[in-house]
DNA sequence: ATGGCGCGCGCAGCGCGA
């Protein structure tokens, strides 16, 4: 099974890249973030025609996360049970017997404002309702835009990104409570090439001049990490025409 | 020091992302 996150940044204005790179790379599980449309916008035939099944659960101008799969698509659902937010993050699902969770963590802004405060407790009741999932589910994969660079070798300036937010200590640390409960970021799996990123900003020249951060993931329970055979960031998209600033990640579960 | 790009909304210019 190929697994795959993406926050394509506007599903309307990036549907051809993502048509074009589900006949490329021929994944068997998407997950997308930041679709920004309404359920009864999202692209549902376009997406079928290239065959696969689709469950969506977004909102107008933010947010919004999708999964994609060519098996039946079982168990849907939206949102953390039990933590009350307008804002479409969380979409779980049962594929091949495989659980999927497709997150879309908070941005947080900066380090003080509300939003962060609010990415620092939307992460807590991630981190608890994961812990309860994975028990579930031996075989769960918690996949998407992060919005936290792990480690310093996942920043292409930590000194310039220290005290920001996506790098802060509280975000790391509970990146890591994610490990803690048996996840594996699956990149880390596999020997990489050095400054590896997953974002770039649109500004400056970032993608050309390699400035990004890693924060799109894809943490494996430890008997689909036992599985997995490699994972890797396919910058090909970023290198389209009106591209995301987002790269996808694919990981292949033996 | 600030904003620099791209998106949605909506028709000007602002909020937001990371």
């Amino acid at each position: 099974m190929k697994i795959a996150t993406w926050n394509v940044n506007s599903l309307k204005v990036r549907l051809p890249h993502l048509l074009d790179w589900l006949a490329a790379r021929q994944p068997d599980v998407v997950c997308l973030q930041e679709t920004k449309l309404e359920d009864d916008k999202f692209p549902r035939q376009e997406i079928e025609a290239a065959g696969y099944q689709v469950v969506h659960s977004g909102q107008k101008t933010y947010n919004g996360v999708a999964i994609l799969a060519r098996q039946p698509i079982e168990e849907v659902q939206a949102g953390i049970p039990g933590f009350a937010d307008e804002q479409k993050r969380v979409l779980a699902a049962s594929v091949g017997g495989v659980r999927v969770v497709c997150v879309y963590i908070p941005n947080g802004q900066s380090l003080d404002s509300d939003k962060y405060q609010y990415k620092l407790r939307w992460l807590d009741a991630l981190i608890a309702w994961i812990g309860e999932e994975r028990g579930r589910h031996p075989g769960l994969v918690l996949l998407g835009d992060y919005n936290i660079a792990p480690a310093d070798a996942d920043v292409h300036d930590p000194a310039a990104w220290a005290g920001n937010v996506l790098v802060s200590e509280a975000e790391r640390s509970r990146f890591r409570a994610l490990e803690a409960l048996g996840l594996r970021d699956a990149f880390r799996l596999f020997a990489q090439p050095e400054k590896s990123y997953s974002w770039w900003d649109y500004r400056q020249g970032g993608f050309r001049r390699n400035l990004g951060l890693r924060i799109d993931h894809i943490l494996l329970s430890g008997p689909l990490a036992e599985t997995c055979v490699g994972c890797e960031i396919d910058k090909g998209p970023r290198k389209l025409e009106r591209p995301s600033d987002h790269a996808p990640v694919l990981a292949e579960l033996g």
